[in-house]
Parts: structure tokens; sequence; C-alpha cells
DNA sequence: TTGTACGCGTTATCAC
DNA sequence: GTGATAACGCGTACAA
């Protein structure tokens, strides 16, 4: 079943059954109806091979992610591929754990399949050594490279991200204001987002005049248990602190249980602030107050981006979206 | 960049070329390597979509789902992504949400894009009435159509399923041995699985003798508010309960607030158990006793099962896989 | 062991 | 408005 089978039954040539498939406005009506209507009786679906072959693309993006089964990532990829599709493309799928090279080999596996972009989801792909991010900027000369929170400068580059700076800062602020002054910082990792979440940390603490301490700074697994077990062991330690500021839910909820295991009140003598406001931080009590990074407003906005890019519109390199503090009651004010 | 290039380079005709890329013993060791390397330094890679027009398949399965956010959804892509590439094919993904006409559409998108294979992730895609499954046995004449926890007869069609029934069954009876009597059900929908479930539920109450009420087996959206305003408003009418045993986390998560909120002490004057054993219900305190419904053996299987179909092995259309109930702290036994 | 020639199903460029 | 025909890049009989 192919254009010349419908052109045979139309009684036209593959050239005109072409035009009415792509909708040249060469044809004349009754031609078109004509061939349309041996489509529909024949049941024909243009090859998307053959298709693929001479347009040089299959209307597809790859989206690279560390880990879909990470409740933020998974998130992102579920609108990520909504807003694709919304504009006719589909998404390939590739997950790539955190090992570089493995990333490297996914992504020119990728690339190989002659995928019309690339969006890499979150912000493990940007690696601290220059050198490491070298083949994404080499891509970016084929075809257009999209960061879903993650920042890389370079021709065809494109970087959506979430102000993650400004929201830890705020966060912070408020709760100095409402009293704080040994503020937890947990956190999980260092790649781009990590960095400027620590960044708005110190900023805050600097702004309110309070000295930053190290021993507040620390690193932790993204789990509940590690997180509950790290808090509990600086406890041991006579480390004190009144309130921890987080870089993922899942180490406040961490939090919360290490609250309730001390028995220490919440928010009276513990304030907790989440991040992503993902589902987990509505399953504890108290329920936590958390930064919503607007994941979809991220991802449709990485998609109309790269529609830009697509159509030859100019587009900006960088476009930053502004988080939400999400109030519960796992904070005072 | 083509074959004729690298032939060119060379000195050698495209079918020797050809034979080297695919692995073909007839070609001297002396031309392979140099055909090899001329490859290399040309940085040649073979172009898909010929390579497709002409086998008519780019070694692509479509994955669909009606939400990839959803957690267990999200760990169910996730696995088979990572063991479809692990096969060397890519994955398709197609998010379609819970609309009849918008999952037959995205069906037969797929089916437009040539895959060599559909896996319907998640219970969501075999309807009650059989004429709402006909557009999937129809596509299976082309296709291998696997599904993931989902069954349905027919030829071409493969099933790999968790015996939910068995699950619950089992969970529902370890409550009564351990004294309950006035077990709650709370399911979120009428699935392949959930109906299951619910016979499970069913089974346990008749092989201990205790009469099913009706009223005990409530209906409620995935979603922890839903649920525990749910339970609270059941309070407030005065039906008593000592046990509840939900089809999700989710739910089980909102009992245990209202628990909490109603100040009653798990597990001794209510127990809960979970389904899925999902990072939720690892949040709460105490955390939850759930089913582990084994996402990941049910994911390999299934691609398992799709490789052999793919290489004319004889496998099972149908494939059960045993659940394990994961003791926590919301249950006393 | 190697090369020639054709088919795969489109789109696009001509000429009419 | 329509029809021939040449790409597109690869796999593969078949011939040598």
């Amino acid at each position: 079943m192919n254009i010349y089978d419908v052109s045979q039954h139309a009684g036209v040539s593959i050239a005109t059954v072409s035009r009415v498939l792509n909708g040249n406005p060469n044809v004349s009506e009754k031609t078109r109806e004509k061939v349309l209507k041996v489509m529909d009786e024949l049941g024909y679906t243009p090859n998307v091979f053959a298709r693929g072959l001479g347009l040089d693309t299959m209307h597809t993006v790859g989206i690279m992610c560390s880990d879909s089964s990470d409740p933020y990532l998974a998130n992102a990829i579920y609108y990520l591929e909504r807003s694709l599709r919304a504009n006719g493309y589909d998404s390939i799928l590739c997950c790539t754990g955190y090992d570089l090279e493995v990333k490297q080999k996914y992504f020119s596996l990728l690339r190989s399949k002659r995928v019309d972009a690339i969006i890499l989801a979150g912000s493990k792909f940007v690696e601290m050594r220059a050198k490491d991010n070298a083949y994404i900027l080499e891509a970016a000369a084929d075809l257009p490279v999209m960061l879903v929170n993650g920042y890389l400068e370079g021709d065809n580059i494109f970087s959506t991200v979430c102000d993650d700076k400004s929201a830890v800062e705020q966060a912070v602020s408020l709760l100095i204001e409402s009293g704080h002054r040994d503020i937890l910082y947990l956190y999980s990792s260092y790649s781009y987002s990590g960095v400027n979440k620590l960044e708005g940390y110190k900023k805050a603490l600097r702004t309110h005049g309070i000295p930053l301490r190290q021993e507040m700074i620390r690193q932790c697994p993204k789990d509940v248990e590690a997180s509950r077990d790290l808090l509990l062991s600086l406890d041991r330690q006579g480390i004190f602190f009144d309130a921890v500021m987080t870089s993922d839910d899942s180490l406040a909820v961490g939090a919360v249980k290490y609250a309730h295991a001390r028995d220490i009140s919440i928010p009276d003598n513990l304030s907790i602030i989440g991040y992503n406001n993902s589902l987990l931080a509505l399953c504890t009590d108290p329920e936590i107050t958390s930064v919503d990074t607007k994941v979809e407003a991220l991802c449709t906005t990485t998609v109309n981006t790269l529609m830009g890019v697509f159509s030859g519109v100019n587009v900006p390199s960088r476009t930053t979206i502004a988080s939400d503090l999400i109030k519960r009651n796992t904070t005072k004010w």
C-alpha cells in the first residue's frame, strides 16, 4: 500500500497524490476529493521512513534525563512529551543514569537517530569541567540542544531555568525574618541548579548579617531515610539548628521524620522548607512548605522556544522562570 | 556523508561498505579494517531513514501510558525504556490521558510511525466493553501489542500481569487474622487490575466467613486529600472501620492523615495497607505496610517476552508475576 | 571476496 | 493543474 496504489486507483500521478498529502494548493478541488476518497478507501498511510529519507526529519526529538522515575523528572517528561506532541513532534526517551560516559554514548546514539533536537531534562547534564561539556557544544552545530533547568553557553543551545538562587534566597530570608538563626542547608548535588540554590542560601545569610558556618551546609543523598539519619547524627553531635532548608522535598520529608523521631514540634521548634513542591510534600503531617519550581511552565517554555528555533524565529538563549513558595504547615509565618 | 563517500575514500564498492556495516563475514580482514578506518576518519553514521525504508523497521517501540507523572507508571516507563535500550530498541513515549478516543488516536498515530511494537503500560487500556478494545485486536494483526498489568485475549497480544487478586487477598487475610473485622476497601478505578484487587478483597472475607458489606467498599480519586476527606466523612456518618485496605499508596497516605486528624493510633486502633510500595509509603509516620507489585520484574519480563516475539520464539501470551507484602508499621502482625 | 544494479516510498523539480 | 522523473541512502540479489 503506497502512493503508487493510490495514484492508480485515483487515476492520477503520484505527484498529485503527494500534493494532496502535503496540502499543496495547486490541485483542483475535484482531484483532491477523489484522491482523498481513494486514500480513505484503501486505508493508506504514508510511509514515514520514505518521508524521513526525503526530508531528513521524522519530526522527533530526543529527551534525555538521568532517571525518569525521579518524581521531578517524571513530571518534566510528562509535560515535555505533551507539548511536543501538541506541536506534532514525537519524543524518544532516553534515561542515561549519572555516568558521563554513558550520557555521551546515549547522546551520540540519539544524534545518529537523526532526531530534530535533543532536550536535556534536569540539571545533571552540565558538568563542572568545561571539557566534559564539549560533546554538547559540538553536537549543537548540527541540531538545537535544549536544557531544562541547566545552563550552558553556546551557539544553538537554549536554556530554560528556574531562578533557583532567588527562590532559596527568598525562602531562607523568610526563615530568618521569622526568627531563625541556625538554619541548616541540606542539598543532594552540585549540579547547575545545586550550586545556584546554595548561592541563594549564602546570600540570604549575608544580607541579614548572619555569619556563614560550614557545618550548617550538608550534602545528603536524595533519600528520605538518609536525610533523617543525617539529622539524627548532627543532633547527637550537638549541632543545633532550628530550621532546615532543603534542595529537594525528599530531604524535607526526612527532616519531618527526624523531628517526629526526636519529638520536636514543627514548626514551633523546627521549621522545614522543601523544594519542588512534589507529591511528597503533601504526604507528611504537617504538610511541608515547599518551593514550587513551575515544572510545567519550564517545560512548555522549552518546547515553545524549540518551535521558535525550528521556524527560524529569533529566540532568547536563556529564559528564566520565577518560582513560588507554597506555604504549608512546616513554617511559622 | 553517505555510504558512497565512504566507498570512494576506501576504494571499494558500496556493497562492501554495507557488508562491513552489518557485520557480514564475507569481507577480508584487510578490507574491513580499511573501511572501518575511513568511516572513523569521515565520522560516518549510517542514515537510519534509508535503512528503515529498506528494512521497514527503525528498531523502535511505542510506549503508551495514561500519565507518565504517576509514580507507578513513571517507574514502569523507566524500567521499560532501560530494558528496551539494553536490547537495542528506542522508545517513543506517548501519554494519552484517560479518554478512549484520545487513546485510539494516539494508538493509530504510533502505528503510522511504523513502530515495531506497542507497549500499553498500566491497566487503563483495557475497557469493559469488548467493542472498545477492537482497535487493539485489529492492530495486533500488524504488530505485537504488549500489556503491562492488563489482560486482553487475542492473537499477537501478550500480557504480563501482577497477581493483584492474590496480593489483596493475602493482605486482607492477614488483617483478618490479626483481629480485624471491619475492613474498609478503598479503590480508585475499575480497571483490569482494579477489578482483580476487589475480587481479592471479597475472597478474603468469604474465606474467613465475614459478611460482605457494600458500605465498606468505597471508590475514591487517587489523591491523598480526597482519601483523607472521604474517611473523615465516613467517620462522621458513623461508619466504623478498624482497618483500611487500599488500591494505591496515595489512598493509604490519606488514611494515615485521617488517623492523625482524628487522633487515632496506628496500628493499635487502625491498620492500613497501601499498594505499589512507592516512595509515598515511606513518607508518613508510621511508614506504611504496602504491597510491592514488582514493577521492575513486570517490565523486564514484558521486554523479554517482546524480544522472544521478535525472534520468533514461542512465548506465553500471559505471564503472571507474584507480589510481595512489605511489612512496615501501619499493621500489627 | 567483491561489484553492479535495483527496490524501498517519498518529495521536489522540471516540463507541459 | 498535472505528470514524468530524479534524487534521498541503504540493503541485497545476482553476477563476476
